[in-house]
DNA sequence: AAGTCGTGGTT
DNA sequence: TAACCAAGACT
């Protein structure tokens, strides 16, 4: 027998108000659950952190595929686990060599506080990652997203797990209006999920709303005609896929010109910088560098100058090696890249080391600065 | 709430 | 090609 019976959804909309004062969405509940995840389970992509349920290496997948891409993460995840197998050895590795492996996957905190956090597991909770949503969403880098895809993927519990995608998929399927750009409107997509998850496999349901949105009900021309829940969509039937979800627009970002310099000795030894602990790139290696302000005028003397006064270093500066652009997500850089001079006995420290050329690739660098070594070698030839 | 925090692929 | 986007968290 089929299997009619609508559940109201109530959604809980910003502002506050009463529940019954706000737009009532049905939908078959139990005929949903069983097309989506039926759809899942024939035609889940074969991902290595779905091999097992080890807690581990779902909470390290999750903070890999936070804001990056499937098909980015899959080499760095393979690495990452064969190099930090278990909790046990992540806690015990040395920093650098986890921003080693993180280097060119991008917003390096997550390295440096999924460490912090797994060193916690390791010693508060002998080696046993949480299993419920009060103390695992204590762990540095765990949001409300990564508690509720660790809680549902490792261990079963339905809890909600709202990206971007299931944002997507369900404020097409529900006809949901709101802004997600905005931070506050994430609380209704959890609201609907608790309505509408599945408590037999809430693992299952979890993943199959985010392998919906990237594989079908992607941002741009969704494949509506083949999708498994199409009949349960609003949006669909309204004809209104292609005007959701809402989504404002961020504003431009700012341009910040640098001036950089690969510094050389006598020896042919590499004048590297290690960068602040907090803020941009933090703890990753660059080359020296300034950010030059109006009115633009002699750049290279102010490099000069602030090698003395950041390093005591006496360095000449020579002939520009390259101009890049670098974007990152709020800002670009438009780095002028130089080449220079530097005495062999200058004193060096632990964020301020001369490394043979050999040696360079031992040290995590930003992408950006791996571009400003790619015009140093490209000058050498 | 809004800005910070990377990178590479897509449109 | 410039803008947008991708399994967000932190401040």
């Amino acid at each position: 027998m089929l299997n009619l019976l609508k559940v109201a959804v109530f959604l809980q909309l910003s502002g506050g108000e009463a529940l019954n004062n706000n737009p009532l969405k049905q939908i078959d509940k139990h005929g949903f659950q069983e097309d989506l995840i039926g759809w899942f389970e024939a035609e889940q992509r074969d991902l290595p952190w779905r091999k097992d349920k080890d807690p581990y290496k779902v909470w390290v997948s999750e903070i890999m595929l936070q804001q990056t891409r499937v098909d980015t993460v899959i080499p760095y995840f393979h690495r990452f686990i064969e190099q930090f197998p278990t909790i046990k050895a992540l806690s015990e590795a040395e920093e650098d060599k986890v921003l080693k492996a993180w280097e060119g996957l991008g917003y390096y905190s997550r390295a440096r506080n999924l460490q912090f956090a797994v060193k916690e597991v390791h010693e508060k909770y002998a080696g046993k990652v949480p299993d419920n949503p009060k103390e695992i969403s204590t762990l540095k880098g765990v949001g409300p997203y990564t508690a509720g895809a660790i809680l549902s993927i490792a261990y079963g519990i339905p809890e909600p797990a709202v990206d971007g995608n299931v944002m997507r998929v369900l404020s097409r399927i529900l006809s949901i209006w709101e802004d997600i750009a905005k931070a506050s409107t994430r609380k209704i997509f959890e609201q609907a999920v608790r309505e509408l998850i599945s408590h037999e496999n809430p693992s299952f349901f979890n993943q199959a709303l985010m392998e919906l949105g990237a594989l079908i009900c992607t941002p741009t021309s969704p494949k509506c005609l083949l999708c498994p829940v199409r009949d349960h969509c609003h949006a669909f039937h309204e004809g209104t896929t292609t005007e959701l979800p809402i989504k404002t627009k961020n504003k431009k970002h700012r341009q910040v010109r640098i001036a950089a310099a690969v510094f050389t000795d006598e020896d042919g030894r590499v004048l590297i910088h290690k960068r602040d602990e907090s803020g941009l790139l933090a703890n990753l290696w660059e080359f020296p560098n300034i950010e030059i302000l109006l009115p633009y005028e002699h750049e290279t003397d102010q490099l000069k100058e602030s090698m003395i006064e950041g390093f005591h270093a006496e360095v000449r500066v020579n002939e520009m090696i390259g101009q890049i652009e670098h974007v990152f997500s709020h800002l670009t850089w438009n780095i002028n890249a130089y080449k220079g001079k530097v005495a062999a006995d200058m004193k060096e420290a632990d964020d301020l080391k001369l490394v043979s050329k050999d040696e360079i690739d031992q040290y995590a660098f930003s992408v950006s600065h791996q571009k400003i070594w790619q015009k140093f070698l490209e000058s050498e030839v």
